[in-house]
RNA sequence: CGGGGUGUAGCGCAGUUGGUAGCGCACCGCGUUUGGGACGCGGUGGUCGGCGGUUCGAGUCCGCCCACCCCGACCA
């Protein structure tokens, strides 16, 4: 294959990240500038990550829907902060059939104003409500600066749309959803993500209340792996979404929407991959084991290939695939499937077929200390446990990782000295211009006001002045 | 949008004062190999990013354009 090692984390983290993702064939760049093709290993991740999370919108009462890919612009008009926010990025389209458009069509960058166009429509009465609405789909936002998976002009994304009678009930669904994607971050993921609340700075164009899950890449900086907004009135008032509640009379409707994209394969990547490459959580790996069959010429073929066979079999509860390649050793294989992320290699040569044995080798501890005999009696339930002792030993790495990078700055001073290798919870006034100096300064946010405060009040790290929160201060992707 | 860089085989690159387009990897064939990134021999593969100019002759010199990557400001 090409070159044989990857550049490890230290040397150049982002050099490490992309090559990492062409080289375990996840994506690959476009013809079109900003753009990636997500090839079939990265396309089959974010199909698990759509079946896990899919699974959860439906338990809580979602059903799914689709919208146009063009929205008509006079329709991001409506919401004046949506609309700023969001057109320095929007894709038009002007002429259409060869014809010059009456209006242009925006490609939607978000979803918000057609479906409340549409809810507008349908929504009449208190007992439509609520309306529980996801769509699965690509949107577009032309970025200037693009990374795989981080920001693409391009990305496949869900946005849930909900409409509700009451302001607690649309705090309710805005919460609940965030629970959903904190849920399946750190269960699914393994991705121990702390979810907040949002600045108004960095809240969503045209929400009362954003909220978020932020995770730590293993360079230390902050991503934000999924939003659910509380959108208030704005957008029922902008787009006419009303209801006659029980008394008959008119009322606004208070909406919600969330969001969780391709972008969660970048927290992934970069909260476990180590020098080797990636490692994927056993719960989301399109292969959770790897069978590697160890023969020197065919003899020895003829003894292990139906060994290989009975195994597979044995283990049809799982994802597994055979690596019966011929034309690779098994040496190359070993360092392909690691770089790949598969959490569990199995490996069966002439001595375990003698010995009723398979080797067991573990993705996330790297080296013959992760390297076991197994038997093959009851090796459905080993691999079964041992996949859910990976699952949970990357989680709790991740998670002594993420802890060991965040500190209390006890000044300011303190505090841009931490935001250069981690991240700093401290006290914050919640102006925007003390946030506006900070991040001049150090280049640091505010990723999120967390939903699990100390309590107790204290002293703005930046003005000194009273504070009730604490936020988190970090660099950002 | 500002700064930097690169365009030559699928990928990574070399190509001297202008003179028949080259190397490594990958790929194909044969043979030996195979429990931590094998090796030998033989092959396939090119509008040198595009357009124009200078010249007997341009990958190389000149001009214009295009594309992509990296670093910043902005963003999921």
């Amino acid at each position: 294959m090409a070159e044989e090692k990857l550049p490890t984390r230290n040397e150049n983290y982002s050099e490490w990240y992309n090559q990492l993702i062409l080289r375990a064939e996840l994506a690959d760049y476009a013809p079109v500038r900003g753009c990636m093709v997500v090839r079939p290993y990265g396309w089959s991740l974010w199909e698990n990550i759509q079946q896990t999370l899919d699974r959860r919108f439906k338990e809580t009462g979602h059903t799914n829907a689709a919208f146009p890919l063009f929205i008509p612009m006079s329709f991001l008009e409506k919401e004046k902060e949506h609309v700023e926010g969001f057109s320095p990025e929007l894709a038009v389209v002007t002429i259409g059939g060869g014809e010059k458009l009456e209006e242009p069509l925006v490609v939607r960058p978000t979803s918000e104003t057609i479906i409340g166009t549409m809810y507008a429509k349908w929504i009449k009465s208190y007992r439509d409500l609520p309306v529980l609405i996801n769509q699965w789909g690509n949107v577009v936002r032309w970025e200037m600066r693009t990374r795989l998976f981080l920001r693409t002009l391009e990305f496949y994304w869900q946005e849930g749309h909900t409409a509700h009678a009451t302001a607690e009930e649309a705090e309710e669904e805005t919460r609940r959803m965030l629970g959903v994607y904190t849920d399946f971050a750190v269960n699914e993921a393994a991705v121990p993500v702390i979810p907040g609340r949002k600045s108004n700075t960095e809240k969503f164009a045209g929400a009362a209340r954003s909220y978020t899950i932020e995770a730590m890449m293993g360079d230390t900086r902050a991503l934000q792996a999924g939003t659910s907004h509380n959108l208030g009135q704005n957008f029922a008032k902008a787009f006419e979404i009303r209801f006659l509640d029980q008394a008959n009379e008119l009322q606004y409707c208070w909406t919600t929407s969330w969001g969780l994209s391709t972008r969660f394969i970048g927290a992934i990547i970069m909260t476990h991959g180590d020098d080797q490459g990636l490692l994927l959580p056993p719960r989301l790996a399109p292969i959770q084991a790897v069978i590697v069959p160890i023969c020197r010429n065919d003899a020895e073929r003829a003894l292990v290939m139906p060994v290989v066979e009975k195994v597979r079999q044995q283990l049809a509860a799982f994802r597994i695939k055979v690596d019966d390649r011929t034309e690779v050793t098994p040496g190359f294989k070993f360092n392909d499937w690691e770089l790949r992320g598969v959490p569990l290699r199995i490996e069966i040569g002439p001595k375990d077929v003698e010995k009723g044995s398979v080797v067991l080798a573990r993705r996330d501890i790297p080296g013959k200390e992760g390297k076991r005999f197994a038997s093959q009696d009851q090796l459905a339930a080993q691999v079964g446990a041992l996949l859910d002792e990976i699952q949970a030993n990357m989680l709790e790495r991740a998670r002594a990782f993420r802890d060991a990078h965040i500190f209390e700055p006890k000044d300011y001073a303190d505090l841009k000295d931490i935001v250069q290798n981690g991240w700093a919870l401290a006290w914050w006034c919640g102006s925007a211009e003390c946030e506006a100096h900070i991040k001049d300064e150090t280049r640091a946010t505010t990723r999120c006001i967390p939903l699990d405060q100390p309590g107790g009040s204290g002293r703005c790290i930046y003005c000194g002045e009273p504070a009730s929160e604490k936020v988190y201060f970090a660099r950002a992707y």
